[in-house]
DNA sequence: CTTGACTCTGTAGTATAGTACGGACTTTAT
DNA sequence: ATAAAGTCCGTACTATACTACAGAGTCAAG
C-alpha cells in the first residue's frame, strides 16, 4: 500500500492543505510517518477519517466534538449508546438554535408588516422598534 | 443634563463597560467629551444607542450591518425603504440559516432513527453513515 | 538538468464580538 | 482623610476554523 503526500490527501478529501496540518495540530489526525527528507507520508485511511470530519461538520459537530467522537471511536470500551447520545444531544442542539431563529424571524415579519417602505427614515417604524427604550 | 461615566451607561444599558469602549473603537457610538481627568463624559442618548445595538443584534445584525443602519439613519436622504430593504435581507438571511439547519437535524434524525444505540462502537450505524466514503 | 510544482516550519492574520489585565489616576462614600 | 470603587490606556487574549506567508528544501516531468 503506497502512501499519499499530503497534497493527494488534501485533494482526495476535498479540503486544502493547510488543514491536513490544521487538522494534525488539534489532533484529529495522526501525526503521519515522514520520509527522510521530511514530507509526510499519509496512509490511505487518512483520506477516510478527513472525510469523516467533514461530514461530522455538515452535521453540525464542532472539532471538539468530532475529536471526542473520534477518541470514542477508538476505545473498545465504548458503546454505540455514547455515540448516539452525542448525536442526541446535538439534535437538541440544532432544534435550539432554529427556534432562536424563529423567534428572530418572526419580529421581523412583524416589523416588516408594519414598515410601507415609505417616507422619510425618521418615520421609519423599524427603527422606532430599535429605539423603544423599554423592553 | 447632566452627563453619565461609561459605568452608568454600561448599567443602563445592561452591556459590560468594555462593551461600550468598543463599540466606540468600532465606530458604533461617538467618541464623547471627556472631563479634565480624562473621564468620558456621555450624554443620555448614548444608553438609547447602545440599547438599539443591543436589539438589533438580537435580531441577527451584525456589528458591521448595524453601524450602516446607524449611518443610513443620520443621512437625511435616507428613506423608510433602505432600512426596510436591510430587514427583508436579514430576513432572508436568516430563512436561510433555518433552512440549512433543518437538513442538518432531518439527517440527525434518520441516523438516530437507524440506531437502537445497542452494541458495541464498531457496529454504530452513525459512525458508519460518517465513514461512508461516498458522497 | 532545469523548471515548476510541491512540501517543510513557524508565525501571523482573518472574522466576530467582545473580555481581561496591569498599573496609574480619579471620584465617591464614610 | 482614607479606602473602595470607578476609570484611564494599551495590549493581549478568548473561541472557532481555518488561511496566508516567507524562505528554504524536495520531487517529478520533460
Amino acid at each position: 500500500m503506497q502512501s499519499l503526500t499530503i497534497g493527494k490527501v488534501a485533494r482526495l478529501a476535498g479540503v486544502g492543505v493547510e488543514t491536513i496540518r490544521f487538522y494534525e495540530r488539534q489532533g484529529l489526525i495522526a501525526e503521519p510517518p515522514r520520509k527522510e527528507s521530511g514530507y509526510r507520508q499519509y496512509p490511505q485511511q487518512t483520506v477516510v477519517r478527513v472525510r469523516f470530519i467533514r461530514r461530522a461538520k455538515e452535521l453540525g459537530f464542532t472539532l471538539k466534538e468530532i475529536n471526542e467522537m473520534l477518541y470514542l471511536r477508538i476505545d473498545p470500551n465504548t458503546t454505540c449508546e455514547e455515540i448516539r447520545v452525542l448525536a442526541e444531544a446535538k439534535k437538541v442542539d440544532i432544534e435550539e438554535k432554529i427556534r432562536a431563529l424563529q423567534k428572530i424571524k418572526e419580529a421581523l415579519v412583524k416589523l416588516l408588516a408594519t414598515c410601507e417602505g415609505r417616507g422619510p427614515v425618521s418615520e421609519c417604524p423599524i427603527l422606532d422598534f430599535l429605539d423603544q427604550v423599554e423592553s
